[in-house]
DNA sequence: CTTAGTGTTAATACCAAGTGCTAATTTGAA
DNA sequence: TTCAAATTAGCACTTGGTATTAACACTAAG
């Protein structure tokens, strides 16, 4: 015995989360065992058959390349804006948004929601980002759901730069706040 | 006959484009036609079969997958690392990094860029971006490269705090720069 | 009317990649 | 040595097809 059984049916596994494309034959090549085997593994470890782990990553394929174009686009669902004043927009966090190691989300989703919402809120043909102050006050884990207020100030409201602060929260604490410079070309407000 | 031979293979094309998983028995009975009516049209067509159909779709995802991961883990490809001193990282900007209004690369994008180098350069389980402050100096657009390089502030490598400072370029040109205040657990260089 | 051509359906043999079951064999360890 | 666990083998059956050949209906042309 080559490789101890629980240690084979381990790198079944991840053998198949890398290439789900491999036949039960393909299987029993790489481990030096019979088909039967691998058969018995799957069973066990309730592995499905190629063409249904085809079908399960076919299906997540089709559900995802609508997701991506917004998650490219927006990257946050924008609930609510009142042009020039204040806007509203929620992120829910997933498994793909956090490190591997710790769970944690990577900052530039919540910078990306938070700026995302920055320029929807002035609602400008060239609302540019010019500078931005940030603080990620506390870790934001995958199943939170983020909501990003932002409120554009009033005092700073002029043609050409504009300030708007984003405040994030998880139910009622907050994890991220930003405060974003915005530069515009066409006035607004006037 | 219900439906000319022609239409019905053009109605078949995209039928099978918004949903790849139906049998041909789904099919026939979908157009009312026999099951050797449909191979004929697939063959006609060049259309492959249900599971090579979902091979292809499946493969698809399985490149978007790790180009995905690349892209979420990293966004810029990493180039040189001197851990806990500098870091440099190159980031191509597409079509799909720019706002389709004037061509100019989204904030987050450069953001994400120079962040996950300041987490890659301390190569700490648990890096995170604590507080950072941002300017962006000049638009970025398709087709332009950006260089972003990060810097360990020597003086404020502690135990838990670091400050790491990003400067991405264009050419000669600055168009970003960033300081980012690092959290992390396990300590280095001591 | 016959013939050819198109479109459709049917029937058969075959294949890949399995499942499910039973039985035999190998092997490691007490 | 012996015994159970692990492995291998064999066979019937399933899905969703391919490939081929034949049969039937309907139409248009000679």
């Amino acid at each position: 015995m080559k490789v101890p059984k629980q240690e084979r049916q381990r790198l079944l596994e991840t053998l198949l989360e890398e290439d789900p494309f491999l036949t039960d034959e393909d299987i029993a090549q790489h481990f030096s065992v019979s088909i039967q085997t691998v058969r018995l593994d799957r069973l066990e470890c309730h592995i499905p058959e190629l063409r249904e782990r085809l079908k399960s990553v076919a299906s997540q394929q089709m559900q995802g390349t609508v997701k991506s174009i917004q998650a490219e686009e927006i990257f946050g669902e924008i609930i609510d804006v009142e042009l020039d004043d204040r806007a509203l927009s929620i992120f829910d966090v997933t498994e793909a948004h956090v490190f591997k190691r710790n769970g944690i989300a990577r900052g530039h989703h919540l910078f990306a929601q938070a700026n995302s919402l920055a320029v929807a809120v002035l609602d400008d043909d060239l609302a540019l980002t010019v500078r931005s102050a940030l603080h990620f006050q506390k870790p934001v884990k995958a199943g939170d759901r983020v909501v990003a207020r932002a409120t554009v100030r009033k005092e700073t409201l002029t043609n050409k730069s504009t300030v708007v602060d984003v405040l994030s929260t998880v139910g009622k604490e907050t994890v991220f706040s930003g405060e974003f410079m915005m530069f515009r070309t066409t006035k607004k407000g006037g």
